[in-house]
DNA sequence: CATGTTTTTGTACTGAGTCCAATAATGCCA
DNA sequence: TGGCATTATTGGACTCAGTACAAAAACATG
């Protein structure tokens, strides 16, 4: 079926073959000691190749969470229309949390504590928060609402929400080895915004 | 009382005329278009003069907000310690809110929807949200509180809070003129965050 | 073998941020 | 008046991330 090659050079180098290395590199030195240099010499690339395939640095860090992260729109999408808005976020988002089990912590989340402040690193960690609350807040704002003040409550939902997740996620990855799943984490840590925010967005429903 | 200048070299470059120069630069090229050493030109100074008084160029969008946020703390500290805990949050945030009229729209937030994504911007912006959120988690967990879940629970709320209030921040800077006061907006973003943490973490005390 | 396509690479550049040593301006003290 | 300690400012050199662009390399097809 897809046995035809596509045209033009094959890559000599993959993605993973980065990561890899930069894994390695990750734990010899820290993150911030590691230049995009070295990573590139021990997978034996140039360091423009490096740039075919990821946009930044930070990007490494974040593979695992943004392959976790992937399947939000789509968990979204299949909801409950039928629903109070609060619970079907909150069903979603429970479901992504699924997907991240006790062995599988990704990098971005332990080496945030030991590297202090790497300007990338919280660049690059705002801008993943602010796809991942857009995408809750287009699946809000979806429904019909009412003008502005919804809209700003709408907002604040779909930031606060995701702000929890992500202190779940953060505790979670501080807790270290005996750690459960993710999901029971989330699920504390966001069912009081959904609780919160219910008799605010969800009002329409029960008139 | 205070005449007696300290020893050294006095200052002959101010925090202020930076700030100046960067604001004007900022308005006629964009902030992503404005280098360090424009800025430093403009103010008369040495590139590395302007290091002596930010530690980066994403400082200078912040300097309003910054001053603005300063009384955080305080304003935390003095809260009746008898209220519950989000209720004494709450009030907080609302005061701190309250500093920023109609008129006083800090750069950030305006600069911040025109140059898509200056991830030195985002940097600094989570480095903020951060130490607000480290602010809040601070004073709420200085309660008794129980141990594990309760400290999930407590950081969840956190940053939730903080998370609603930046969400109202950026609506309420998008509103344009005729936005009214920043407090407003943040009322209706932090509250339902705060009842739906309220019998959460405020449990204790109604036993 | 020529041609088009895609990957890889080299080279050169900008700009942020750091480091360090030299110099300038001040107050204080002899 | 002349050091002396202290602090601010400056210049220069450096590292590294990220960008731009053009040349070369590897493949498929005709």
């Amino acid at each position: 079926m897809s046995d035809s090659r596509p045209p033009g050079r094959p890559q000599a180098s993959s993605r993973a073959m980065l990561e890899e290395a930069a894994a390695e590199l990750f734990l010899e030195q820290t993150y911030a000691g590691t230049t995009i240099g070295d990573i590139a010499r021990r997978a034996g690339v140039s360091r423009n190749t490096f740039f075919n395939y990821f946009s930044a640095k930070s990007d490494l860090l974040w593979v695992d969470v943004d392959a976790g992260l992937a399947v939000l729109p789509a968990t979204l999408a299949d909801c409950d229309r039928a629903a109070p808005v609060t619970e079907s976020v909150r069903q979603a988002l429970l479901r992504v949390a699924a997907g991240f089990g006790p062995g599988r912590v990704p990098w971005a989340l332990t080496q945030y504590e030991l590297m202090a402040t790497s300007s990338e690193l919280e660049a690059s960690a705002l801008a993943r928060f602010l796809v991942q609350v857009g995408l809750v807040h287009e699946y809000v704002g979806a429904r019909p609402g009412q003008a502005a003040l919804a809209d700003l409550a709408g907002r604040a939902f779909s930031t606060a929400v995701v702000a929890a997740a992500v202190a779940a996620a953060r505790e979670w990855a501080a807790a270290g080895v005996g750690r459960g799943e993710l999901a029971g984490y989330v699920d504390v840590a966001i069912s009081p915004v959904c609780a919160g925010f219910h008799p605010v967005l969800d009002r329409v429903q029960d008139s």
